[in-house]
Formats: structure tokens, sequence, C-alpha cells
DNA sequence: GCCGTTTTCGGCCCGACTGTTTTCAGTCG
């Protein structure tokens, strides 16, 4: 799949153009880059079945970059592209990554001081020689070498499990302040992407000098980036930054829309305010000089002619148009969750009891808990085998008969072996109330006999749930090569339900293939896969995905009653 | 370079802060 090259391809070329000043041009490369990111299909594929003609359907695709991915599929490079790495040969995504260097910079450093990498930089930064440029000062440099140092340290972003419990706390101390009045994190936490850059927090005050002190010296600020009376920044020990912005509370509702993003939906949502012969902007909605909303969200969307959207929604994925036509889903919320159905007890090597995890679970207010141990051939996590599986369903059944308004369901979590089938014998799997089956081994099988494999496994009668279905991990594994559209397909045809894993590493599904899977009609259960009773609380990561992927109550099998859900086991 | 159309041209989101200037360019979100 050349979808990425390219992409990564369309990028230089905006930022080689942003260099040289061009207009608006780069800003269509940039466009077409974050298209073919996100693109699903095959770029190649699209180019065999429909030439450049079906490449120009693609949206933010021309006639131009249509001839430019033809040029590249054909021979492998684009001509304008290697004139203009010809005449600036600088590794760009390392330059540009640093903090505070964007392509004018970049041209700079080249020029003056053949600058190509992020080696180059520290060496020339360290030397003191880039002080003193044309642009550049003494903060410049030391700010470089702060950047190189920040890159080297934390690659970026964070995971949204490790951050919003810092987030929390940050805002809890924010709330006892009180020249406070209101406080929302906004940006990519509100929205819970599994990935967050840094952290945008708003908050209204008359006495916005006094917030801005207190927030750059909250305990953990290493740096302050910037400090003004709206907008203040600082980076945490932990490594990522924060900005906390004041505003009036007339403006709150726009600056929270604003702030909260994504950027694109933004975009999006300025045009439907121009259409209109408004504007939309962090201040409020406008119609000539005269503001007409911006107190709260809901005002402002419904100033715009828009139904209130999610956070989780906010990605221009669709949402403004529904919205438009008040055709928004009801996505569903963790209080419609009435039980986890992947957890392991102390059975196959987890750290608590039956029991234990049942008090959990009934604190959490569901109304069942579906023990799923590993099964024999994951010999290391102590599996259980067809016996012990037995064994176990007694011990369950005798749990039952003691509980009230409560169900403990007998799963297990199977192995899918190499040829599809699965690690334990039909007669014991019937046994349970459901089997989950999982691939936990041969991850780099080749796409045909993975995807063969998963249907093989999802074919057993008895098999209710594929779990964690991409086997992807964040920022260490990808996703196994599988054909999921015909996974898709076989999870409709079998009656199997798809997980979505809430483990913020996993979270497998991720958002955009829980879309997929709702739109072919297939059926997901948000789980947890806890290995000890904390983390059934990580509940609240799965089902944020599950909101981003457009879920609803009819889409995820754990929000049904125990009724219905033993009737779709069956 | 894309898009949309009142369709072959004209518009493309826009404001805050920093660091460098000496009135603003660059970067970021």
């Amino acid at each position: 799949m050349k979808n990425q090259e390219l992409s990564q391809i369309f990028y230089n070329i905006a930022q080689y153009l942003f260099m040289e000043k061009v207009p608006f041009k780069p800003q269509a490369y940039l466009k077409s880059s974050e298209i073919l990111q996100a693109l699903e299909e095959d770029v190649e594929d699209i180019y065999r079945q429909g030439g450049v003609e079906l490449l120009e359907k693609i949206p933010s695709i021309g006639r131009g970059l249509a001839k430019a991915i033809e040029e590249y599929l054909q021979t492998g490079t684009i001509r304008i592209y290697e004139e203009l790495k010809k005449r600036i040969p600088v590794k760009l995504e390392e330059i540009m990554g640093v903090e505070g260097l964007g392509p004018q910079k970049t041209r700079v450093l080249y020029q003056k001081l053949k600058i190509k990498d992020i080696k180059d930089l520290e060496r020339e930064a360290k030397a003191g020689r880039i002080s003193g440029l044309f642009g550049f000062g003494d903060k410049t440099e030391k700010n470089i070498l702060e950047g190189i140092a920040f890159l080297k340290r934390s690659k970026g972003r964070f995971l949204l499990g490790e951050i919003l419990p810092l987030v929390r706390e940050v805002e809890e101390r924010l709330k006892a302040l009180k020249e406070i009045e209101s406080l929302n994190v906004a940006g990519s936490v509100r929205r819970r992407k599994e990935t967050i850059g840094d952290i945008d927090l708003l908050a209204v005050s008359k006495n916005p000098k006094k917030v801005m002190d207190f927030f750059v010296s909250l305990p953990g600020v290493v740096k302050i980036w910037s400090q003004g009376s709206t907008r203040s920044s600082v980076r945490m020990k932990e490594g990522f930054d924060m900005d906390l912005r004041v505003v009036p509370q007339r403006s709150y509702g726009s600056a929270l829309q604003y702030f909260t993003g994504s950027k694109e939906h933004n975009i999006i949502t300025r045009k439907v305010a121009i259409e209109k012969g408004l504007k939309l902007n962090e201040y409020g909605v406008f119609k000539g000089s005269k503001m007409i909303a911006g107190k709260n969200e809901e005002e402002v969307y419904k100033a715009i002619g828009l139904q209130w959207p999610e956070p989780e929604l906010r990605e221009n994925h669709g949402e403004v148009e529904a919205a438009r036509q008040g055709k928004l889903p009801k996505i569903i919320r963790g209080k419609d969750i009435k039980g986890d159905l992947h957890c392991h007890s102390d059975w196959d090597g987890g750290e608590n009891s039956i029991e234990e995890l049942i008090k959990v679970a009934r604190a959490l207010d569901y109304d069942y808990l579906g023990i799923s141990d590993h099964t024999q051939y994951l010999k290391i996590e102590n599996g259980l085998n067809e016996r012990a599986l037995l064994r176990q369903r007694k011990a369950i059944n005798k749990i039952n008969s003691k509980l009230k308004g409560f169900k403990v369901l007998q799963g297990a979590e199977t192995n899918i072996l190499n040829d599809g089938r699965i690690d334990i014998k039909d007669e014991a799997l019937k046994q349970l109330d459901y089997a989950i089956a999982g691939v936990h081994s041969s991850f780099k099988m080749e796409k045909a006999r993975m995807t063969e494999r998963i249907i093989q496994a999802m074919k057993n009668p008895y098999i209710k749930i594929l779990s964690h279905p991409t086997g992807r991990i964040l920022k260490k594994r990808d996703e196994y090569q599988a054909d999921f559209d015909k996974v898709l397909r076989a999870a409709k045809e079998y009656h199997v339900a798809l997980e979505v894993n809430a483990h913020p590493v996993r979270l497998d599904l991720n958002d955009q293939n829980i879309r997929r899977a709702k739109e072919a009609g297939v059926k997901m259960v948000i789980n947890t896969d806890a290995h000890q009773r904390e983390q059934l609380h990580l509940m609240e990561f799965g089902v944020a995905q599950a909101r981003r992927g457009w879920a609803e109550n009819k889409d995820i099998i754990n929000c049904w009653s125990l009724d219905r859900l033993t009737k779709f086991f069956k």
C-alpha cells in the first residue's frame, strides 16, 4: 500500500512550497496528504480500477495531484518533488518535528548553515552558530536544543490512559482556586483520542492574572513556554505540554467549541457559519458585528443551524452533515454498560478470585460479569484445559446460587490455532455460556492465511466474541495482516461480536474500525480484559473509543439486558 | 492545487504569543 508514502511526499512538497511562500498551493498538498493518510482503500487499487479519473473522485485530489499519484505509481518518483529536494535537501520531518521550527526557519538553517537533519541541528545549536542568523536569537537556539531533547525523550504523543489521570489531578487543583468560575478540558483529551499530543484547558475568570500565576506554578511544571493574560503554556515533568486559556463568560461556549476541535471539525463549522452569513470564532457567533451566541456550546451550534455533537464525534467524519439534518447518532454512555464479558480470574493465574471481581463489578452497577480465563494453549498464562473448565463451571454455578440480582457467566478466552481450529474441544465449549476466540500466536502470518484462520474460528458455533480483533498494541505492535472487510462479513454471517478491547494500549477495535463494524451491521462488545480487579475500571476507555466510532446501544451487546444477551449467545 | 459554480475564475479559517524586530514574521493550534 503506497498511501502512506504518497501522504509523506505530499506533506513534504507542501512544506517546500511554504518555504517559497507560494500562496494556497501548499494547503492543497497538505490537505491531500491528510486525506491519503486516512484513506482506507489502497490508492494503487483505485488507480488500477479507474486510472486518473477514479483518483480524482477522492476528495481533495484533483487533476494535478491525480497525475502526480500516477507518476509515482508508474515511476516510483515525482519529478517536481525531486527538484524541490535537490534545491533544499533536508530531512523535513526531522527538522520541522522540533517545536518552533517551521518551513521558513528550516530554509534559513539550510541555506546559511547547511543543516540537513536533527544531528546537524543539534551540533550547530550547541556550537552557538544558530543565534545571530537573521530571525534567530539566543532564545530560539535554546528552544531548539530543548525541543530536540523532548523528541528524544517522548517520541511525541502520550496514551490517553497515561494522560487522563494526570489531567484530572490538574483539574482538581485548578477548580479549587476561587478565581476560577468554570473549568473544562478541551482538545483531544475531551474528544478522547487514543493518543494525546498536549492538553488544552479552558477557564472563565475575572482575574486571569491570578489564574495564570497559579497555573504556571502548579506542581510538576518544569518549564513555562509562555504566559499571557489569555493564554499560558507549560511543560510538565512527565514530558507533555499543557495550555490554559482564560476566556470571558459570554464566550465560554464558543471558546470550548473552538478549543475542543478537531481542527478539521472547526474548519467545517466555520464554513457552515459563513454559508449562513455568520462568522464563528472563539469569541462567539457573529452577525455582522453583533454577537448572537457564545456562552455555551449548545447555543453556538444552534445558532449556526447544527445539532450539538458529542465531543467524541468531532473529527469531520460526517458529523457536521448529520448534525445539520438532526441525525446525529445517540451514542452509548458509560452508564449504559451492563456488564463486562472479558476478564481473568485467579483460575488462569490472574490476580483476583471470581468473588473479588464480582465485588467490583457490582460496585460498577453491572448486572452481570463474564469470567473468561485463558485456555490451555497459553501455557505461560496457566491456560485452562477441558477438565479445569468443567470444574470452574461447577464453581460458578455454586457462586450464582448465592447471588441475587447479579449473574456470573462463564466464558473462556480460547486461542485460535494456526489452522483456525480452537484449542478447546466443542464438548467443553458447549458447557460455557459463551466462548471468546483470539489470536495469541503467529502474529506475522501472511494476510490471506490470517484472514482465513480468523474466519475459520468464527465458524465454530460456540465462539461468540472475537477478542482484540486486529492485534495492535499502541506504540509497540502493528495490526496483524487480515482482510478486515472479510472478517466483518464473517462476523455478521456467524453472529460473532467483535470486541472493543478497552485497555488503553490496545483500544482494539479502534474508532474507525468500530464505525466500519457498525455500518456493516456487526455487533460489538466492550471489554476490559482485566487481569486484576482494578482494571475493570478501564471500561471508560473502551466506551470512549466506541463513542468515537458512533456506536449506539443497539450495536453493543453488553449494553443489553441479561435476557437479550443470553438469547444472542444461544 | 482544489473546489464549486451564479461552471473555467476567485476564494481558500483565523487569532494569540514569541522572538525578533522597531512594526511584524513565523509558528502554532
